[in-house]
DNA sequence: AATGAATGAGCCTTCATTCAT
DNA sequence: GATGAATGAAGGCTCATTCAT
């Protein structure tokens, strides 16, 4: 893990120190002089490496994304003919953890909350690269639950009842109520998950029934 | 008093400007001289009128939160002995409401998403005089559709549940998929209000039957 | 002195709260506002009523001199025909009363050490008019002491040695050593005025005994 | 290392361009961009050399006064056993130097007396190491002189009354009258420190001879 | 290739002064 | 005459970026 004198080693360093700093402080209050004293670099490494802060930015933005999915893939291992039941569980597992994640290069959660609210243009397709395919397959989980008689809509309240309630934790973690603020992450997953989860059947089972017998809603 | 030649009034205009940049672009990005351009006042009245870009912010954040509670309060009118049922749909709609405005001075959706991401440290309190009735508010009405026998963390997780999945909306305007982007903004509101509340009463349900038989969680 | 309509309080008042702010900050740290607040007048009185921030340093300047020179005139109320070891010893006590003064509208002694360090071009002429009359009548009495057959270096420099005694401690008071600090002014000036009236006229005499037996210098 | 491609020194061409000008218009008055023309330089350089205008100004006084002590030692390096009458002409010697220096980073003696009149409280440590070592010197000659049976006081006063005469020549440089201010810098110290040593040597022994009949004052 | 030095554009803020009443 | 509101000019400082090596 020593710098190696190819420049490879180095930029990863960078990008290492710009996510931690980046999730911390967002973009604006971040600067580059604090990135390159986290990664022990020089000033002139971020343009050098990356072409400018905001291209730094873009570039950790995918990696954490990339990473995130990797480490807590969206169907958590399950294989793809499982009850439809056990992958939205998984699904929610997996959101939630990437969410709640602070570990090593893992502010995913963070950095596309920050991104949510305050956007970057500049990296609008990344976001969509990253969270279109996550959608769509939420979108086919609920599908098999409601059946296929509901339109398109249904569908999409569906999908973003769920997800929202995921992502609803990103935010808050810290500013919890003290009980679940001091628990272990692993152990905040699994409680928010089993809830999530029963809440979510629950609503999309009585949305099945209410449309049901109303097919054409629109 | 108060009042400019031309019979506007200089601060409430400041205001006004203020917080639509400030929605647009969040505090950082927003530069004093673009709010005092937008609102046709010279680069030193931010200073003048509210002392510093800060609490100018501060105020516009008060102002913004304030006049959206008016205009859409949380039990939409009803009467407190209203079937808890209603008052949850009634506080869903509101949440949406305020939320999905976007008119004049109508930015208060944007802007506490924008500072749940990027917390602005001055404001602190002001959330929190906001935030903290609201969410009591919730957590009454959830508790009546829940009983008594539930403990804490119940109540909370499916207070949680509700509110993000409002709030999930105010992120996404003008993200939505496009036959719902442009439906008339009342037409949306009626139809997500709709859902998250058939939606939500049946997760709440849900959990309320599981929670039962195990009253002490922990 | 109650509030006049004429305006000619509101003048005096503003002078007065002048005086005191410009001797505590110096011009420059001294803003308008200051002084009119102080003054309980509005912020273009001062403009008003003098032109600029200049002009009414200027003011505030010839006022504080001449007020001093009144209360503590360079004779001290003595007779032309006085001896001038008297006419000397009182002399140095008026101008360190001025120096130390720092009653009502009694600042003299600040304004003045503040302006030889800091000068403002606008006011040398009052300083001029001030401050000449002194060093003549200082001379004069240097002159009777040292005898006709001098040569005007010598006056001047013994003039000076004088002068500089005094003044030198209108810089220190409040950085005096501690048992100094604290005596009462008058005291303080009593006992400052006993130790230069002698060492000076020991020093005048040693001078006058120097230059006689070699009248023609340079 | 610190060289520029002219082969300039950036930082200690700053120093030089703010000394002359603070010397000239006092810390107020003084802009960094003034600075920073004089010393060709751009208007970031203050900061980023010295942090802020406060402290290059802590700096250029910090340099002037070493400038000014080493340049003209108050012992003007003479022997310590030698006589303390000529250990107070050598200091006096020193001393007038330092007020009247006015070439090349010389400008001690404007410095300090503007510090003295109008005080910038970031630099107080820095007076109190420049000055103190300077007083107590002085005091000790005087000491030496006045022998051991006087009080604290009388020191003070006679090392006072010695160092305020050279001071006082130092703000009045160019306003001394014709026949003196035209000297050459070296024979104008000459001749002021013959005199404030002659009249100072008869003022202390004055106060001996007074002081011994009542050894303890107050 | 890689870096420390240096910079220019721009930001927030202050304040003496002016203006409309 | 007198004032509160309003402003333009300028000041110190920050920071992403460029330059010379």
């Amino acid at each position: 893990m020593g710098k190696r004198k190819d420049g490879l080693d180095r930029k990863a360093q960078l990008l290492e120190a710009a996510t931690k700093v980046f999730a911390r402080k967002g973009y604006d209050k971040t600067t580059v002089v604090d990135i390159c004293q986290t990664a022990k670099s020089n000033t002139a490494s971020v343009n050098y490496y990356f072409g400018s802060k905001e291209e730094l930015y873009a570039e950790v933005w995918k990696a954490a994304f990339q990473n995130a999915i990797e480490k807590y893939p969206p169907d958590m291992g399950l294989l793809p003919d499982t009850a439809a039941e056990d992958r939205l569980k998984a699904f929610i597992k997996s959101l939630l953890h990437r969410m709640l994640d602070s570990g090593e290069l893992g502010y995913a959660g963070q950095i596309l909350l920050m991104e949510m609210a305050n956007p970057t243009e500049t990296i609008d397709h990344i976001k969509r690269d990253a969270i279109d395919p996550m959608r769509k397959r939420m979108m086919s989980i609920v599908q098999q639950l409601l059946g296929n008689s509901v339109c398109e809509e249904t569908l999409i309240f569906c999908a973003m009842s769920v997800i929202h309630q995921c992502m609803g934790f990103g935010f808050r973690r810290g500013k919890l109520p003290p009980q679940l603020r001091e628990l272990e992450k692993n152990r905040l997953v699994d409680m928010l998950s089993e809830h999530i989860t029963l809440f979510s059947l629950a609503g999309i089972a009585a949305v099945k029934e209410t449309t049901v017998q109303t097919p054409q809603r629109a």
